[in-house]
DNA sequence: GTGTACTCGCAAATGATTTGCGTATTTTTT
DNA sequence: AAAAAATACGCAAATCATTTGCGAGTACAC
């Protein structure tokens, strides 16, 4: 089952991964159809095992659940690097107990130019 | 010129504002067309004026840059609440500090059931 | 064996957003 | 004020990630 080949892609990466990432992959060593990929993805998703995260350049990046990472996003050269210990959590039982909005998840994303280009200069 | 009317719209928003909002607004005293309202927001946002924010729902949100709001969206009525007093820039400069990285802007949202969607137990 | 439920591939459909192109309308330059 | 250069805009077609309808293949149950 295709679904499996999907969720270990996910599980042996260390970042979240695209659609078109994940078909990529599989398709060389698997006869696969990249929209199999889109309804196992939404499957997995819709059943908690992954999750699904939209970024501002609109593609959909998946990754599993527990793995909860954000991204610095250069807006250069668009790598996305990932940032350690989420401290969002804390504002959002703060926000759960102020308004009652049973909060289940949530995305943050940070913008501006990496290190790297900060210091190419290639940044316009 | 139609760019003030869309601004003007922006401006006076205590929310942001989706293109087909602005769109659909604007329709009813002139006479505009949609890849129009695009265009100028695009615009607007590449001079700074304005900011973009893409949701999960993969919509462009656009408003005012300095009404800087993050929202906690239901996923069962998608209405989307705004939260106050925005806590992340003290991230944003902890990890500007720690990485190097030079981050210009952020977005955060989150996701969960709303107290009224709660209580009508309308939520599958 | 036959029914029921998945799993998939393929092609076509979606839906927000973008773009090419030709035509106004405005602004700048003589 | 006329000519030239720059913008603003409408319209239709294009994009692009993602979704969906449909029909075929496969698996497990009774």
């Amino acid at each position: 089952m295709k679904k499996d080949i999907i969720f270990n892609l996910l599980k042996n990466s260390p970042k979240s991964l695209t659609a078109e990432e994940i078909y990529n992959d599989m398709s060389q060593t698997t006869d696969v159809n990249l929209s199999t990929v889109y309804r196992t993805l939404n499957n997995l998703v819709a059943k908690g095992e992954i999750t699904k995260n939209v970024r501002q350049d609109k593609i959909a990046y998946f990754e599993i659940g527990d793995q909860h990472k954000h991204y610095m996003i250069c807006d250069n050269c668009h790598t996305a690097f990932p940032t350690e210990n989420c401290e969002i959590d804390k504002l959002a039982r703060k926000l759960k107990r102020e308004t009652g909005f049973n909060i289940t998840s949530h995305t943050l994303e940070f913008h501006g130019i990496c290190p790297e280009c900060i210091n190419k200069g290639t940044n316009k």
